[in-house]
DNA sequence: ACCTGAACACCGTTCAAGT
DNA sequence: ACCTGAACACCGTTCAAGT
């Protein structure tokens, strides 16, 4: 791997002390979302990072106390870049507003695992922050329910149910990205069948015409997508004949 | 910590070598679950688990290539404890059925993390074992469906839709619980209202009136459930007006 | 005030023995 | 065939310095 230009890189045995202001919490966090971006949350750790940035393993608790403030840090500029990249979508009505929402909020989790494994594996976010610029979105997804006629209770449930729904999928599919890769394309369903008699099983033997190995693909995730909306759609009109 | 009666213990420095065949696959396994279940998976350790069985911590290995392989095991049994575990529900109508049964699911994951750990947060069942209990009882649960008048591939995404749905709950509990409890009972809502300005926020500072902090409570998760079970019904509409 | 290496307790794993 | 401790490379963290 040959060092990159303008990089602060680990000095081949150079014994030069860094100059006093060199390091910051900003440089720090930096280095940690290249290393999370090339080699995976997993692989943070903080020599691997001091070395990455070419410091004493020691300094980095200058600037954070342990390795889980580091991660919280982390977590909470994860956040808030989450926020930014979400787009903002416009005149649709609800329900497909609410298709096109979480269809881009599985995505950007799917298209950076370092935004996945920081947010929705680790624990909840805590700072102003990220708090902030969160419920700054959800000022807008949920007063966009409220005014297609959810009443409030449902319209932040009918978020966070779409939200769970779409975090589980999430997972589902990273930890069969972890777990190695299937193999060939129709593998799976032929190792399906090696464990299903059609005779004590009857109708998983024709179930499996319809499986996908994570059951998180695009199809899968749409299918449940639609699923969701539907009873929305149920719910909203039973509160709009209530009032 | 007193010793309990019955169990192998660490020996006081006793340096006695253990006879031949007192350790096997099972034992090991055992000990594991033990310490998963009161320490919790992260707190299992190769060094831990042989303190706990009063073995070396290389006698492991005999049995065990890796720590991987051996927690893929202990997966492997945690589905087939989680399938016996389940209860089966008859004579409910298709969607009464469906409520009792993910209702059971998550309360099981919530009353046995360590089946939680190993089963929601690690990758998917590996072994002909597992996958044959875990499919015989999705043929009783699809068969179900079937019969409701479902086509086989509506029945098969309605309980994954679910189960994705249901473990996504599962997780978010996990996660606010390793993460630090909230304190008081209503401090949840007040640090909330801290950070929503209710001039800039307006409808978000009457969401949190209907805020949990987890959004993984029970009403939380009978909600979910009630809007992807109306969601199903349309489906089922359909697909008979369709026949 | 900031950066540093030595040192500690822990981890997963390998290896070359013991019986 | 099965059990063992010594040893290795790694980790997170503390401490007592250096500048």
């Amino acid at each position: 791997m040959p060092p990159r230009a303008g990089q602060t890189k680990a000095r081949a045995g150079a014994s030069t002390r860094r100059p006093r202001g060199s390091l910051s919490r900003e440089e720090i966090t930096r280095g940690a979302f290249e290393l999370i971006e090339s080699e995976g949350v997993d692989e943070l750790s903080m020599p691997r990072l001091a070395r990455h940035l070419g410091v004493g393993v020691t300094s980095i608790y200058w600037y954070f106390r342990s390795k889980d403030e580091l991660l919280d840090a982390l977590t909470e500029q994860a956040a808030v870049r989450f926020t930014e990249l979400m787009p903002t979508f416009n005149g649709y009505i609800w329900d497909e507003h609410l298709r096109q929402y979480f269809r881009a909020f599985r995505r950007l989790f799917i298209e950076n695992p370092a935004l996945c494994d920081l947010i929705v594996l680790r624990a909840p976010m805590q700072s102003q922050e990220a708090k902030t610029h969160y419920f700054g979105r959800l000022e807008r997804e949920i007063k966009m329910l409220v005014d297609a006629g959810f009443p409030m209770r449902e319209a932040v449930h009918a978020y966070m149910t779409l939200s769970v729904y779409a975090r589980g999928c999430v997972l589902q599919d990273r930890l069969y990205a972890v777990a190695g890769q299937s193999t060939e394309p129709d593998g799976e369903r032929k190792s399906l069948a090696a464990v299903i008699d059609p005779a004590t099983m009857p109708v998983m033997s024709e179930a499996i015409n319809h499986w996908s190995s994570t059951f998180a693909t695009d199809d899968d995730f749409e299918m449940g997508l639609t699923t969701i909306i539907d009873g929305l759609s149920q719910q909203l009109l039973r509160a709009r004949a209530r009032s």
